[in-house]
DNA sequence: GTAGGATGTTACTGACCGGTAACACCCCTC
DNA sequence: GAGGGGTGTTACCGGTCAGTAACATCCTAC
């Protein structure tokens, strides 16, 4: 198992910083890197271990000596995905400070972007609250958390912004969020709704805090 | 379903039964609906050939005479659902004939409607994209088709109602939909963005068409 | 250089998967 | 009453799945 409080972390943290100067970093963290790709690419349910493992440049094993269960593993994969996708919108927004309308705009001109990249398959979230779906998997609860997380992000800057209703005006931003995700796996690319979301984003915004600035 | 008694036993009741009621007492059709439940409620990949067939109250050689594979039972699985689901839309609509604004208010509120049902776990096309993503299964080529027939659904409408940009509206309608149905699953219940999709989309309506004479 | 932790190797379990073969039955039609 | 089509029963196939045991090897800190 992975107690946290093991007696060899010391160690362990040590060996880490090594091995990232080096080549290779940790089985641990190739197997969640490992993980994340297939998962992502292929579905949590159609990747198997032994193809993680395999991808990971690794064996069984040493999985099972870091995660519990393949359960404990697609938590990691969801946490790790987020904490990067998070990141990942805190370097969009500094280019706006002091201005949530642009920093919320550029947001999802972002995600459009992003959405058009030859690997993407929508939401890793969503993806795995659908594939979850009927279970008690462990995941769910990180999906859900995540999911408030992005609502805080979104309804903090229409606060900041002046917005009349934030809360419905917070739940139509997320509705749309989720739909552009999941329609690049609905529709085809060519016909990808989400290439009119900048648009509608802003007929919302417009309506509720009056035109911009400069658009 | 086996509550007692065998598994013949049972098929032996559900066949009477049909044939009294005057339809065909087609195991297909039973196997259609048994597999619709149960790849609606728990996924695709997550359920197997045995469960289908208990569930129907057969046999594993039953279902390979009606279908080639799992692949033409899935397929078959959603062209069913989208028939049903289009037959429902033609009764929302009917309430409000020559009004394409209010067809579409009507539609969507209904949608929202049957989200809040006990066993709804959002779009069984958006659910099966998701878990059929990344690999060449027939059934992509019956969702794709079915979005775009609900793209022309809402597309003709915004039109006779005289949207002066009718597309760019109906993909921002077309990413409401498809978010209020996906987030029914990343969300809890009480959180569920769609609870606002209705006054959403009245502000992108009011936009692009003037207010309606009376919501 | 040695001890100990991290990692690799092989082989295995028991369960489940989609799919098939061979045969028996039942009921409707002619 | 003789078919024949639709159906049920049983047993099986090869493959994959998550997870484990026992043992071998490597690397690094001391």
């Amino acid at each position: 198992m992975t107690a946290s409080g093991s007696p060899t972390q010391g160690a362990q943290e040590a060996s880490q910083e090594k091995a990232q100067a080096g080549s290779k970093p940790r089985v641990r963290d190739r197997l969640v890197e490992a993980a994340s790709d297939l998962f992502y690419q292929q579905g949590i349910n159609c990747v198997g271990i032994d193809a993680i493992v395999c991808e990971a440049g690794t064996n069984k094993m040493s999985l099972y000596r870091n995660f519990a269960s393949k359960d404990e593993l697609v938590v990691q994969y969801l946490k790790e995905r987020e904490k990067e996708t998070f990141a990942r919108w805190e370097e969009v927004t500094a280019a706006h400070p002091d201005d949530p309308r642009a920093q919320l705009v550029a947001l999802f001109e972002h995600i459009v972007e992003i959405g058009h990249e030859k690997a993407h398959c929508g939401c890793p979230s969503a993806n795995a609250a659908v594939e979850l779906r009927g279970t008690e998997h462990p995941a769910l609860e990180v999906i859900y958390a995540g999911r408030e997380k992005v609502r805080g992000y979104v309804s903090d800057r229409l606060r900041a912004a002046g917005a009349r209703d934030p809360e419905t005006l917070t739940d139509g931003l997320m509705l749309l969020l989720e739909g552009a995700l999941m329609s690049r796996l609905t529709f085809r690319e060519k016909q990808w709704p989400a290439n009119s979301m900048v648009a509608n984003m802003k007929a919302l915004l417009d309506a509720e805090l009056g035109p911009a600035a400069a658009d």
